[in-house]
DNA sequence: TTCTCCATGTAAGTAGTTACATGATTGG
DNA sequence: CCAATCATGTAACTACTTACATGGAGAA
């Protein structure tokens, strides 16, 4: 989809893959090191997606190389560091990015919710146990998305809204679980149903 | 964690992966056939897991090894094919692994998400364009999983309980997106707050 | 006969991870 | 001076995917 034609100088962008995107995005979002980005996205996206520390050198350096954004070397003392900003070239690509129409695939991973599924095959204080750990876990999650609540609102300030809207995706869908559970919770201690 | 001493003439186990204890699962769930283990995770756990159709048959190759499963060829007239069964072996694994405590982790990993995020990017008219993507994609999902109650309804009928727990989750989920997506909505076409 | 479903497989590739390594700066 | 934080990198691995390939069975 991404017509990779060379109309300058510069190298054919090489099929830049989300983890690219993500940098990008950060970048623009004012991130400016490849420690930032990895601070940013731990405060920002976290709740649906990761990024280890060591594939985004390499993705600065894919993106730089394709002019979507700048780098300089910008010491701290003697402490090496080097600072990115986005282009002109990269916030085009990254609109063209967001914009495109093809469908987007919703495929979670998640082995928490996979145990919980064949629970049944064990013994049902076993069972109920491992109930209580999703829901837990969501707890804790929900926990950690009100703690950034404050770094969403100043975003919202500077006029970037959407990420108060997906952070507030994220608490709807753990308080969800949680209701989930503990509905279900209720249902097991009086089974007077069928 | 999982010990892979071998106390009998069989393999030690070579740390199952789990994808590996989803093939198990699905087995003792009375998924007989590889074809017919991709058929039923697309038709329960494909909300928070996915496995392909690859990978299923080297996953029952290793269980049968480890002694976890047995296989024996049914053909279907010339058509060849392997019905496995779990062992006692196999039950006792599966439950060794639903029942370990070590924290699990939630990690979602959606791109659509990762692109509302960076919506602001786009001019006003395109980002809400994609919240409407989004919002219709998790429409799509509940009828998905809508349409799948009724399995989970069988399964409950013969004991297994937890899986139409699990499907509840994702209808609570998928409907708390939307709930967000449209209190969101609204929100855009009356913006008389700050 | 043709289409859909049943059933299994191989080969090649990429995306992503964990573990390890280094060293400077700042704050207590 | 010690711990936490800032900042970047390398090497080895494993999990998973896409694309391709084959062919029988049953229904229209």
């Amino acid at each position: 989809m991404t017509d990779a034609s060379s109309q300058d100088g510069r190298q054919a962008l090489p099929e830049l893959t989300a983890p690219d995107y993500v940098v990008l995005g950060m970048v623009r979002l004012g991130a400016r090191s490849g420690y930032e980005i990895k601070q940013r996205v731990e405060r920002s996206i976290r709740f649906f997606w990761t990024i280890s520390q060591v594939q985004i050198y390499p993705s600065l350096g894919r993106l730089e190389q394709a002019g979507l954004i700048t780098g300089a070397d910008d010491p701290q003392g003697r402490r090496p560091r080097r600072a990115y900003a986005i282009t002109g070239t990269g916030e085009a690509a990254l609109r063209q990015w967001l914009h495109q129409a093809e469908p987007i695939p919703f495929e979670l991973r998640d082995t928490g919710l996979v145990r919980l599924f064949f629970a049944d095959a064990l013994p049902p204080g076993e069972a109920r146990e491992l109930l209580t750990v999703i829901k837990q876990r969501s707890q804790d999650k929900l926990a950690a998305l009100r703690a950034i609540e404050s770094s969403a609102d100043a975003a919202r300030d500077k006029g970037d809204i959407y990420p108060l809207l997906t952070l507030q995706m994220g608490i709807g869908f753990h308080q969800a679980i949680i209701d989930v559970c503990q509905d279900f919770e209720r249902k097991l201690r009086e089974p007077y149903r069928v």
